[in-house]
DNA sequence: TGGATTTATTAAACTAGTTTAATAAAGAAT
DNA sequence: ATTCTTTATTAAACTAGTTTAATAAATCCA
């Protein structure tokens, strides 16, 4: 049977294709051998998230770690009704909702696809596999968690010391392609106000360029 | 000569002991060898450090990481000669000016002991070759750093979504000797916002309670 | 394509903070 | 103990946001 081979040799392509992504990822911050990388790799799963679908809700557990290939995620508890978001992960970012991944509680977040995505998921107990057998995986994960670290203790300072007008505007250099990707209410709760205020915002200053 | 013997034998206990906060620390997160907890341990040096004396101020590059046995060390930045802080590290905490030391680049931050404060301090270099020699060393640090992670995450969340009363009053619950051991001003700061501001918040409390 | 729904803007009244400045209280140093 | 300096409170005027509600614009979808 021909098409039978032709086929998973194909898919076999596609799957060292798509982790070129993630690969480079975790090259970006230790040296690995291929064989561990091949290890880790092998423990990896793709999934193609329809526009809307959630792939956490309040209530629920979540035993799996994610990576965003392609698309935009939104992460966000709900307060009183109205979306409070925590972050937006785009291309490149490693997510899950940590704290519930790590007491292995019920989570009171929302993990919802903003557009159609395309993610890498990996279970905790393979994650542990991967770092019992690497001690340079191991390091990644330290190393990575570090560099996500240092970007909420700046983020917490902006948040402190900009004004809501100035981390609009400092949002719109850093991450431009969020504004087509995610309504503006999202966002200006993500800037932590109203839309009304973001709003308001945004009039002040394209006044101030007539 | 006796008398130096005893005063060796002394200085080793006192060593020992000293040092045991900081294995309670590590065996918290994770279960280490006696021999590699004993090759981690020869490299931290304690270090016993005045009230008001910095650690660190801008323009100052910093390759220790720190650990605090005991007392109260702020860390801050200055926008207009008004102090921002970021965070105060009391008992039980491990901190550095991260983005510094890790970019190798001058601080712009200060560290500054709000008491007379005793920390473990530990070279760049030296964590290097702890994680090099020891596996669940390497695990450790990302255990802990997973840790700080998930704190600064819900300290974003709290920022958005508590009023600053609020977040006094959880201050307060949480971490009562705070109040005791730094001046308003600084906490003010630290809750993001004037000591005008506090004040009238802690009025409108008291009141409350009349 | 038209109708329904969601999203964004505007207005108006309000509020929790700000800034500046003066005063009071507390702490440190000689 | 007295003075000097730092820290905390209060008042008053102000401001950047809020809430609610109405309207306009955009998007969805059958």
């Amino acid at each position: 049977m021909p098409g039978t081979k032709i086929f998973r040799f194909l898919a076999v392509i596609v799957t060292i294709v798509d982790l070129r992504d993630l690969q480079d990822k975790i090259r970006s911050f230790v040296k690995v051998s291929e064989a561990d990388m091949q290890f880790a790799l092998q423990f990896y799963k793709r999934k193609d998230i329809k526009k809307g679908t959630f792939l956490l809700q309040p209530g629920q557990y979540i035993d799996q770690f994610y990576f965003v290939k392609e698309g935009c995620v939104s992460y966000y508890t709900e307060d009183d009704g109205i979306p409070q978001v925590i972050e937006f992960f785009t291309e490149g970012y490693f997510f899950t909702d940590l704290y519930a991944y790590i007491q292995e509680v019920p989570s009171n977040t929302y993990l919802e696809a903003m557009e159609d995505t395309v993610i890498y998921a990996v279970s905790k107990t393979d994650v542990e596999q991967i770092f019992d057998h690497s001690h340079q995986l191991e390091r990644f994960g330290r190393l990575s968690m570090q560099k996500a670290f240092i970007n909420n203790v700046q983020r917490i300072h902006q948040i402190k010391n900009l004004s809501n007008q100035e981390r609009y505007i400092q949002l719109q250099e850093k991450r431009p392609s969020l504004f087509q990707r995610v309504p503006q209410y999202l966002i200006a709760s993500y800037l932590g106000l109203t839309p009304v205020g973001l709003s308001k915002i945004r009039r002040r200053l394209s006044k101030h360029y007539d």
